[in-house]
DNA sequence: TTATTTAACGAAATCGGTTTCGAAATCTAC
DNA sequence: GTAGATTTCGAAACCGATTTCGTTAAATAA
């Protein structure tokens, strides 16, 4: 029932506790004799070293906490599971939490992490964070932080994320290579960096190729990942602005509200209307017509955040000095029949 | 950049750690006047108590693990969501861990969260897993474990899922009565439990309805969660058996699989050929056409595992005595456009 | 005045390892 | 045979908080 501890090999033994954890972590100063005899009944007793009082004295914790809008989420899911992958790789914990798209609420997570003792923070910001002093604090404080994704680019730390601006044009541009002119986009929230970022490459597509950009086709969807938005715009679209030819929407969850709309209003896509997605969900592959997306690499965007993540925990422990990284991962366009 | 300690709060007010300490916690022995000092020193210090120093002394950690087949699976992350809130709410943080639905994995992965000292261990076992021994290993430890989803009788400790056999009875039986008759099953892999008692349900339905039960309209997808699984023995059924009128499969990808097949080759649902899936993915309200399907509880099902947990670790900590509990929760079907 | 409470505090042990430092015992060299 | 080196070990401090137990001084009771 209760765990074997060094006391119980040294007792057995009739060595100290301090033999027996020189013999288990090979110091030299120990016979061969006795160093085998704690070897063999460590084995035989199943002896695993209690984790906790290594972290005490080592102040270590081998544990990341990672803070997610919501988990509910394919690309999120995603890069939980680049996260999990990559610190499982190198022997850390990750303990995930939500900030359910709520400021104050992220605020709390990042206390618990840091009662917690976690050695670094992996955070994808929520879209009503606008101040940054929590996450100052922290990085105060010596706990690294990486930001993905959602990012903020007036902290001071590490950033994994996509050139929103450019995969948004390439999609844009796209779409004008393929003869669309009257081009809607479906636009997030107004203040979330990617949400403008989008828009801001959408525009610029159009301006580039001489088409002149039009406010009245840009429908605001406050929530990016709600269906529904992309429905109900879409219904207005269509009375309002029967022109439009193509629409760039801010993800698939709206482009599928789109195309559930047109659908069920006989409208053909794309021969009337083409749609384009944003972050190639599996799902996309799967709707009628089959919607075009572009693909993020959410897995990657995890696994890259947790490397640099434990790079500099492991420098911080080595007191090296390093330079914060900012890497763009590459997306990419998967075109399929809504196009 | 270093934490306060106790040991700095007490060098601050010339006063020992012990009544520091004290007087954080409310102990009687401490006169007002001190309590205020250390008190107001702490907030003002903004100190936090070391959470690892008290795990040392508690052998608690407030952690509990999880592991899980894969994270990226909408039912997955639902159970995940609804483990982190309860857990939360409870005060306990979160390690999740992936099997992969593989057994040397499952097995490697328990073992890490021992060493980890978690205070339990929340599992959904892969489809490999056939014995138990690792898991009463652990039991007999003293560390409870609950089982969810997919589960293992044999196995005494608490248990939270679904009666897949009456789900599945439940959805053959809305098919018999809607009047299809030869109603074909794509079942998954051979071992898992879930899948052998959703294709019982399915026999049972049709032997119960005097339906009679015709093995070879029985087809297997090894991989439950593979859509192209279900496309291509679509494509097998429509060669073989063009007689039958409906298909009840194990899961929702399944059942988009043989959509996306008949989509193709123009077969007509529900008129020429019904499909009834499982699990009621978000997906399965936007494909064309919706998939009628069952719906499983799952973040309940985190939600309520997490809660039973907790309870049996603060039992133990109590050392009061309690009994394993068997929870069954109530699924639903989703009639939509597909049946 | 003496005996007995009561109030307020701190030394020390504890949780389970790690690491420094010193000591004893054995061995080598001259 | 003795000085110095080597081998092998363990006491003690430490990580940071908690808790038991004992001590001192003041307050109360007899």
């Amino acid at each position: 029932m209760k765990p074997i501890t060094l006391k119980d090999i040294a007792l057995e033994l009739n060595i100290s506790v301090t033999t027996a954890s020189k013999a288990l972590k090979g110091y030299s100063d120990v016979s061969d004799s006795t160093r085998l005899a704690v070897l063999n009944l460590a084995k035989k007793l199943n002896y695993s070293p209690n984790s906790i009082a290594i972290n005490l004295r080592t102040k270590q914790t081998n544990t990341i906490g990672v803070i997610i809008p919501t988990i509910v989420h394919q690309f999120f899911s995603k890069v939980i599971d680049g996260i999990i992958e990559e610190a499982e790789k190198q022997g850390y914990f990750v303990i995930t939490l939500q900030s359910n798209e709520d400021f104050e609420f992220e605020k709390r997570q990042l206390q618990l992490l840091m009662q917690k003792r976690v050695d670094g923070i992996l955070i994808s910001l929520s879209n009503h964070t606008q101040q940054c002093e929590h996450l100052n604090e922290i990085l105060q404080k010596g706990t690294p932080i990486v930001l993905f994704d959602k990012i903020n680019k007036l902290i001071n730390c590490s950033k994994v994320c996509i050139d929103d601006q450019k995969a948004a044009y390439d999609a844009v541009t796209y779409l004008i290579e393929k003869g669309y002119r009257r081009i809607a986009h479906f636009r997030g929230s107004l203040t979330p960096q990617n949400s403008i970022d989008r828009f801001l490459g959408y525009r610029r597509a159009l301006t580039e190729h001489g088409i002149d950009f039009d406010p009245s086709i840009v429908y605001l969807c406050d929530n990016n990942d709600d269906f529904n938005d992309g429905y109900i715009n879409a219904q207005k679209l269509l009375k309002e602005r029967p022109d439009v030819d193509a629409i760039f929407a801010i993800t698939d969850l709206i482009a599928v509200g789109i195309l559930k709309c047109f659908n069920e209003k006989g409208i053909k896509i794309p021969e009337d209307i083409a749609v384009f997605g944003f972050s190639d969900w599996f799902m996309s592959s799967v709707v009628t017509p089959t919607l075009s997306s572009v693909k993020q690499p959410g897995f990657e965007m995890g696994r890259k955040a947790t490397e640099i993540l434990i790079e500099e925990i492991k420098n911080l422990n080595h007191k090296t000095s390093y330079s914060f990284q900012n890497i763009i991962l590459p997306t990419s366009l998967v075109v399929r029949d809504s196009t």
